[in-house]
DNA sequence: TTACGGCCTGAGAGCGCTCCAACAAGGGTA
DNA sequence: TACCCTTGTTGGAGCGCTCTCAGGCCGTAA
């Protein structure tokens, strides 16, 4: 292996007979460079093959040019079996890519990380932190920008003090026109699959559903999932023990509709003719299951997109950040409702 | 928001009074320094909310604890509906946090990225560099490595110039034993929808089919395929075009299986009586298909785990890194075969 | 009492880069 | 010819930290 020194700004400088400055300026790209200059430190750079190094810049720049993204869950529970997360990378990603800025991810599960987090960003690693689905009444958002730190969340948080920007989805508008759809269908026995209720997106989707219920003045009848397909299975075979004539259910995720979808096969239910079922973000599966499933589209990726162009403001230092941000939710329609 | 001035270690030497070198040793574990004193210093870093400015002890370390992986994808390509790559990072993420590490995930689907992955690899921003799934001759682990970076890769790279140690999985032996399982069932005009062939993944498990089928003195019929679901499907029809009577089919995807089961069911063929698949990955999702997937099951988050342990060690200095290692293969029977 | 280790602590020299103040050339104007 | 810009370049300070080395203090032995 050749290790091979590393050549420095100096090292450049000497060898176009310039000083360390205009090699600076040079390779920063300033105009104020006379050309032939200009083209005997590019010529010195190739040669010697230098790379600025990035700690020496950042210590003086106080800026890296990177970006935190924290999935604040074990690493081995984000990418299950759950395409969530997945799709927030890609977003973040690609709008990451175009500006230039890298991606450090973090994944948070347990105590020791977070306060791994907490020091990681505080230290200048980053110049600004993403928050992927927050649980409960999470501090650490705060706390980060309470250092002078930029952050944004995916998914309003609970605790808004401070306040954090924020982009989310509009879940209330999604489960109206999916439970709209229902009604409109004749469905008058609708069964709900919920979300774990210390995250916003699980709260408001339940909310969504007894509200638009209430106001069609038909019954409620809730069962506790946790977004896992797992959870799905469990729940629809409680709520069939609860109310065996329900003629629809909604699930607070595609996951758990596809549970529910499998425990109505074993309970020997026919979808949509007995029970109609409508799932919630419109995964790439979803259009492949048996029967393919009508879901609320939520734009994660587009989600992902955003929050990072938002931070990339706030970073760059624009005054004007909205601090919310809703994308809309659409319901797509396929065979199981 | 609160930009509360960072403080320096020179702040808290101040304030513990004692020297900048005290601090940073007590900041650093060294034991070779009073009790009394030690707690003064750790006070004082308590009470100004002290921590190091990572910039300025990685321009003087040399090291960052920060390691990349790299996605020689486009981000919207890598989460697509792939479970690959989140498999990966699940394992890489599991074992970088157990080692106090930072994952930076980097895509670098276009030329523009490819450079840029190298200069931030150079410019000393990652302590070693990973690859996740490497296409074609690519030069750049070698380039990295040739640079005296910390480099390993998932997958054989083509080009082993210098030799890369890398992690793999026994393609052959999870063809083979997919292949025997067929043939032992009485199949006996087995085709393959193969994998890119610019990927060592796509190339060994295409050799295998041959190989095996060949020795059995039997028959080959391939149709290519890019490890897609939509690939899958166009290549099933153009195989039933060319063999309506063949009776099985491996696909060296998942996903293209799935392609496989959906142009089989529209050609009015039942799985497994008419024509037996199998798949290669074991995706969660293959669990839940119509009829659940015979699969060859491969240790992704498992590689992805021994890679970074891999490079660890790599980057620690260690002497005796194994040039290769190989993970078993397994194949998992369900109904489609 | 003096000499001599052993232990801690402090001073200071960088790490490689950016950026500011200062200065060297030209070229135009009075 | 003297003077003032403008344009381009340089030296040097300093970012916050680590680490080497010298030196202070103390106990022990001669």
């Amino acid at each position: 292996m050749t290790t091979r020194e590393r050549p420095t700004l100096e090292a450049v400088a000497r060898r176009a007979g310039v000083s360390r400055a205009t090699v600076s300026r040079v390779v920063n790209g300033s105009t104020t460079v006379a050309a032939a200059i200009r083209e005997a430190v590019n010529r010195a750079v190739e040669e010697l093959g230098y790379v600025p190094n990035q700690a020496a810049r950042s210590l003086v720049t106080r800026q890296t040019d990177s970006i935190a993204l924290i999935l604040p869950e074990t690493a081995n529970r984000v990418f299950s079996d759950d395409l969530f997360f997945p799709a927030i990378i890609r977003g973040v990603g690609s709008e990451l890519e175009a500006a230039d800025k890298q991606l450090v991810l973090m994944m948070a599960g347990s105590a020791a990380g977070y306060h791994r987090v907490e020091r990681y960003a505080v230290a200048g690693h980053v110049d600004g932190v993403m928050f992927a689905s927050i649980h409960g009444a999470d501090p650490l958002p705060g706390l980060l920008a309470r250092r002078g730190i930029p952050v944004i969340c995916s998914g309003r948080p609970m605790l808004a003090d401070p306040p954090v920007p924020y982009v989310d989805v509009d879940h209330a508008g999604g489960v109206a026109a999916a439970l709209q759809h229902l009604i409109t269908s004749g469905r008058r026995r609708i069964a709900t699959i919920a979300g774990p209720q210390d995250m916003v997106a699980g709260l408001e989707r339940l909310t969504g559903y007894r509200e638009t219920l209430g106001a069609a003045g038909l019954p409620s009848l809730v069962a506790a999932g946790d977004f896992t397909r797992d959870s799905g299975v469990t729940a629809m075979r409680a709520l069939l023990d609860q109310d065996p004539d329900l003629d629809a259910v909604f699930a607070a995720s595609d996951l758990m509709a596809h549970g529910a979808l499998q425990a109505l096969r074993d309970a020997g239910r026919q979808v949509p003719e007995d029970v109609a079922v409508i799932g919630f973000d419109d995964f790439e599966i979803s259009r492949y299951s048996d029967p393919p499933l009508t879901t609320v589209r939520q734009p994660i990726a587009e989600a992902g997109r955003v929050m990072a162009r938002q931070l990339l403001r706030l970073i760059a230092g624009d005054p004007e950040i909205d601090p919310a941000i809703i994308l809309p939710t659409e319901l797509i329609i396929r065979a199981s409702a």
